[in-house]
DNA sequence: AAAGTAATCCGCGCGAACACGTATAGTGAG
DNA sequence: CTCACTATACGTGTTCGCGCGGATTACTTT
């Protein structure tokens, strides 16, 4: 199975819930680590895990939604489930629309939590693809000059060398020379390929 | 201001709720059209149409989250606001995640209502916008024979000229004209140009 | 401190390869 | 017959690899 190294966190104040939750978790074949508190996760989580975190709202100390905020002040994309027994409909409402995948309510069914842990696990392994891309995208642009981004930045515009030069007010051969590092910097073979490169680095 | 051509089309079996929402969003100087049931505001919406809805999850014959449903099949973009006196959390969850913008409670305070409506409406421009590139794109695409329509897809991936030629084993000078019929016939006036309307177009 | 040295960036010219517009024309399907 | 597809030929413009030079900065050597 393609979930053998996600892991799901489980931030519960209530050691007997994230006992039951690991337990369910655990006989599906999944790894789970269990906190106390949003501060022990986030003490101990990296941005790069892979899995999901099953996070309740009501907490002492940070809660719930204090947590995916400050997760996601801190670049870390874990999918977030939210568990609840007091939850109402704007909490969840908001809850869902700053991106967590699923908020459910204690007690929850084994069925229920199962499913969402499956679908937030999906979902981390897209996130993680698309962060390993940007990742890549971004550490292949920084070695560019600045000069070089100019012209980049013209060039996956869809600007003609030609027009690149006169908008730089340098010799449209100068250009060239430029672009053919870019493409050896960054290992594109083509503009097309530069253009995805650097959409995919955030730069535009 | 720029919602000037926008309605909000409320849906409630309600009279009382029908009458006291348009006249709040009335009194912000947004049009609106009120309907007793789904089906008649089936019947009456277009797919171009600009605003939002905002329905009542309870109402006889289709709910609200059917006629969420059917517009989303009818390829109806319009943003929708539920609204309920009798919601729960799961329920809430799957709305907005089906895309809702909101999911208000009743009684609604005139706050929250109008709040959600300026964001709703928001959203439709932003769809309307990518509508309208979609829509100018496909049609543009709609021109193009099933060869050059191949030459195309080559083209976009970065493959040059001579490779496409190979690929479909035919001249190179032949898949430069069919580049040339693409380029003015979608109006593309460079190669990321014309990638960039496939995109659009749902080409990729 | 001064001189040499290496690295980096920016620039130019030449020539080969490639792309593209135009013109001309043959073949097969509807 | 028309339209789509294919092909050929010529001319022009663009792209790109290669070699070379000037300027700046930083690091090492003397």
């Amino acid at each position: 199975m393609s979930n053998a190294d996600a892991t799901v966190f489980i931030i519960d104040d209530d050691p007997a819930i994230r006992d039951s939750l690991a337990l369910m978790i655990a006989q599906e074949n999944i790894s789970v680590m269990t906190f106390e508190n949003a501060e022990a996760f986030l003490d101990a989580c990296q941005p790069e895990c892979l899995g999901c975190a099953i996070i309740d709202i009501r907490m002492p100390g940070m809660d719930g939604m204090q947590l995916q905020e400050e997760l996601s002040k801190r670049n870390i994309l874990l999918p977030i489930i939210f568990l609840t027994g007091h939850g109402d409909i704007p909490m969840s409402v908001r809850a869902i629309k700053a991106g967590a995948v699923d908020f459910l309510t204690k007690p929850v069914t084994r069925e229920k939590l199962i499913s969402a842990v499956r679908s937030a696990i999906c979902e981390s392994e897209k996130i993680t693809t698309e962060s390993i891309h940007h990742h890549d995208a971004t550490s292949r642009l920084a070695a560019l000059t600045d000069r070089e981004r100019d012209v980049m930045m013209l060039a996956i515009q869809g600007y003609p060398n030609k027009e690149i030069a006169r908008h730089l007010e340098i010799s449209h051969r100068t250009v060239e020379i430029h672009k053919s590092k870019i493409m050896h910097k960054t290992g594109a073979i083509n503009l097309l390929d530069l253009a995805r490169l650097a959409h995919e680095g955030g730069l535009i």
